[in-house]
DNA sequence: AGCACGCCGACT
DNA sequence: GTCGGCGTGCTC
């Protein structure tokens, strides 16, 4: 900053919706940007960060406060402030909501928590002389130990083989004082594979990432079907990343049930990456930011939010299963976490690999576009071949009134289940049934904070809202008639399907696994290792089966709805339910064991499900895109989706028809409602969505702000602003 | 009168 | 995000 009078005054970004605001530089303080300083706000302190924008000459001076302190960290580097500003640009948020993502452990600013440990004092005997009587061999082998190092109590007592009391009492002799070490540095991932090597397709794969390494910055996709190794494949751009000394960001959509993911790292990399998930309790998020701030950490694995991480020197991201669409945040600051993270990698000028074996047709149309580069793997690894997949129409061959096994697949889980193979249900319904109703007089069992019906769980012996976590126990007599234990559940969930399953196979040993059955990473690695371990005849889940997980002796796979996601007015109900039912088709026949799957349809004849029996992703593809052209959707065209909600009904509904009144009318843009949201309440908000629609060149976001800067928005109502929706409820 | 609660605006 | 100010309404 140059030497102005103007330099007495700084930008500080506050981690929250408001600022960037101007403070004055105490005399004798230098401040650069990036430093992170503790400032007054209002009657309290906050931590804010200098923030390269200029200062506004127009506030007096004279009102302007003081930065209290220039904090003791590492400052934000360039690059990542430059992403947080466009970020917020881009998502129309404030800086201060992004910049919160990228400071979201307020402990890290605190001084590291040291760890209390035990040395050997100046007044110990010394334990090489081995005087006769002055030290029991317990404690002459803890002394020892201590002068070896100073370690923590129950270390020194491992090493020794000794019990605590045998530390505490030389403690209590004064022979042992406490000292303070510094948090323990994490493990550097060393290149001893373990894991089989790369056969020629992926060794080809892996030859054309490390080309991309020290390059700056590219986008590559590796394009390969289930099972055919890209986790290997990046993992030898990741181990050359890590040899040159930088560090690596691998995002997975969901941190938690990445267990096997977390297994073939260790076996690849000899230690455990470091994980950055939003469950890390706080003292660990504290030290693991500091960790990457600071270099020490190399390979972050990690959730949507692990984007925003302070990395000291960034080699390589890597997006895994980049079409799932947990990575797109839907609350808060709504941003594609993929999307961001080559915007992330164009700002520290490094390479960006995502992976998938059904790619979005995002990423496939930036791969046409030319400004993503494409690897691919065509064959299964280990030479598994790819399950073959037929449809069981659902008109002709319906399953027993009230059940959801239709006889082909009741055939098929009969054979598997003779040859001693396992076998998977797969509905993407968790719960007993989706709909509760009244016999006696049709009332159907509704959220009474949302427009959605109650689902009944009876694993819980309750009713949930699946949108708000709402939950009640089911009622005896019906709310509308008064009727006693009249209710019928209508419609599958998983408990039913598996209920029937037992029904249908009494000796079959039967798994549920959907989210309320598996709480973390090792309830995951538990049906995991159940599943290996051949003691689950049957597994019947929902879409979490899909996720990666490896069956080796599953050979049957069937699908008991597979129409399920094909209905509503989702622009991507295709492309989703294609991949979706993919990935489950996957999990079937992945070792040396061939493997089949069925999939239940009452419409054969759709796209997806031609696509998913032909095996031709291809032409389901080229369909799909030719259809987006020519509506103008994504990726051909840009959308924004506003919901504006709030609890006082006829207000939303005003403002929201304000908006619509005054919404842009010129060449590229086209606004759509204000209409009731899919989801017309929520949590007892009522919601108004408009739909906009713009060109691909359009300059949409400076549309939009010139649109909404019109409309004063009511502090009891919010606007919801989300660029490149995903979600249409 | 005294206080709890909710809404609104300010925060450099 | 968080706080204080202020109006409303209730209280033994």
């Amino acid at each position: 900053m140059e030497e102005s009078p103007a330099s007495s005054r700084v930008r500080v970004a506050l981690p929250m919706r408001l600022g960037p605001y101007d403070y004055a530089v105490p005399e004798g303080m230098t401040l650069a940007p990036g430093d992170f300083v503790r400032v007054p706000l209002g009657p309290r302190v906050e931590i804010g960060v200098v923030w390269d924008e200029a200062v506004d000459p127009d506030f007096d001076a004279g009102k302007l406060k003081p930065v209290r302190a220039r904090l003791p960290v590492v400052p934000m580097r360039e690059p990542l402030r430059r992403f947080v500003d466009w970020v917020a640009r881009y998502t129309m948020a404030p800086v201060g909501n992004v910049l919160r993502m990228a400071m979201s452990v307020s402990a890290a600013f605190e001084p590291p928590k040291m760890r209390r440990a035990f040395a050997l004092s100046d007044s110990a005997p010394d334990p090489h002389l081995n005087e006769p009587g002055v030290l029991t061999p317990a404690r002459r082998r803890v002394l020892l130990e201590a002068m070896a190092g100073a370690r923590p109590a129950s270390e020194l007592a491992q090493a020794a083989g000794v019990g605590a009391s045998v530390v505490k009492s030389l403690v209590e002799k004064g022979w042992l004082e406490a000292v303070e070490l510094p948090p323990e540095a994490p493990p550097v991932p060393d290149g001893t594979g373990k894991l089989a090597p790369l056969n020629p397709d992926q060794r080809i794969a892996a030859d054309q990432l490390l080309e991309k390494l020290n390059e700056g910055f590219s986008t590559t996709l590796i394009d390969g079907v289930t099972g055919s190794g890209k986790t290997e494949v990046y993992f030898e751009a990741v181990a050359a990343a890590v040899a040159s000394g930088k560090q690596v960001l691998v995002m997975l959509p969901e941190i938690a049930m990445s267990a096997q993911w977390l297994a073939r790292f260790e076996q690849r990399f000899g230690v455990p990456p470091t994980p950055w998930h939003s469950e890390l309790p706080g003292h660990l998020r504290a030290r693991i930011w500091r960790q990457i701030a600071s270099g020490e950490a190399r390979v972050v694995i990690g959730a949507r939010s692990a984007l925003f991480l302070p990395y000291r020197d960034l080699g390589l991201i890597v997006i895994d299963e980049e079409h799932e669409q947990a990575f797109k945040q839907e609350d808060g600051t709504i941003y594609h976490a993929r999307d961001m993270a080559v915007v992330r990698a164009r700002f520290e000028n490094i390479p960006i690999v995502l992976a998938s074996a059904t790619p979005s047709l995002e990423t496939l149309a930036n791969v046409e576009r030319g400004r993503y580069a494409r690897v691919e793997l065509p064959a299964r690894h280990g030479g598994a071949l790819l399950p073959g997949v037929t449809a069981i129409d659902l008109r002709k061959a319906p399953p027993p009134r009230g059940r959801f096994i239709s006889p082909p697949l009741k055939a098929a889980l009969a054979d598997t289940l003779e040859a001693g193979e396992q076998a998977m249900l797969f509905l993407n319904r968790r719960g007993y049934a989706p709909l509760t109703l009244c016999r006696a007089c049709g009332h159907r069992l509704q959220c009474p904070r949302c427009t959605a019906w109650l689902v009944e769980h009876r694993l819980h012996g309750r009713l949930q809202c699946h949108h708000c976590g709402y939950a009640s126990p089911l009622p005896r007599q019906c709310p509308s008639c008064t009727a006693e234990d009249s209710f019928v559940a209508c419609g599958p969930g998983v408990e039913r399907v598996a209920e029937e399953a037992q029904a249908l196979f009494p000796d079959a040993r039967i798994g549920v696994m959907t989210s309320d059955t598996v709480a973390g990473p090792a309830a995951a690695a538990e049906f995991v290792r159940q599943m290996a371990e051949k003691e689950i005849d049957i597994l019947v889940g929902t879409q979490i089966v899909a996720k990666g997980h490896h069956f080796p002796l599953l050979t049957l796979v069937g699908i008991v709805d597979a129409d399920i996601g094909l209905t509503g007015g989702d622009l991507r109900a295709g492309e989703r339910s294609w991949q979706l039912l993919h990935q489950v088709a996957g999990r079937a026949g992945r070792a040396e064991r061939p493997g089949r799957v069925l999939i239940q349809t009452h419409m054969p004849e759709h796209p997806v499900m031609m696509a998913l029996v032909a095996g031709d992703r291809e032409r389901f593809l080229a369909a799909e895109s030719h259809d987006r052209r020519k509506r103008n959707w994504p990726p051909f065209g840009r959308l924004a989706a506003l919901v504006l909600s709030g609890e006082d009904e006829a207000l939303v509904d005003r403002i929201a028809k304000r908006l619509g009144a005054t919404a842009p009318r010129e060449a590229g843009i086209e606004v759509l409602g204000p209409a009731p949201a899919a989801m017309a309440i929520l949590r007892g908000r009522h919601r108004r969505r408009l739909l906009v629609k713009a060109a691909r060149d359009f300059d949409l976001q400076g549309a939009l702000r010139d649109w909404l800067a019109q409309t004063q928005i009511p502090s009891s109502l919010r606007l919801a602003v989300d660029i490149d929706p995903y979600s249409f409820l």
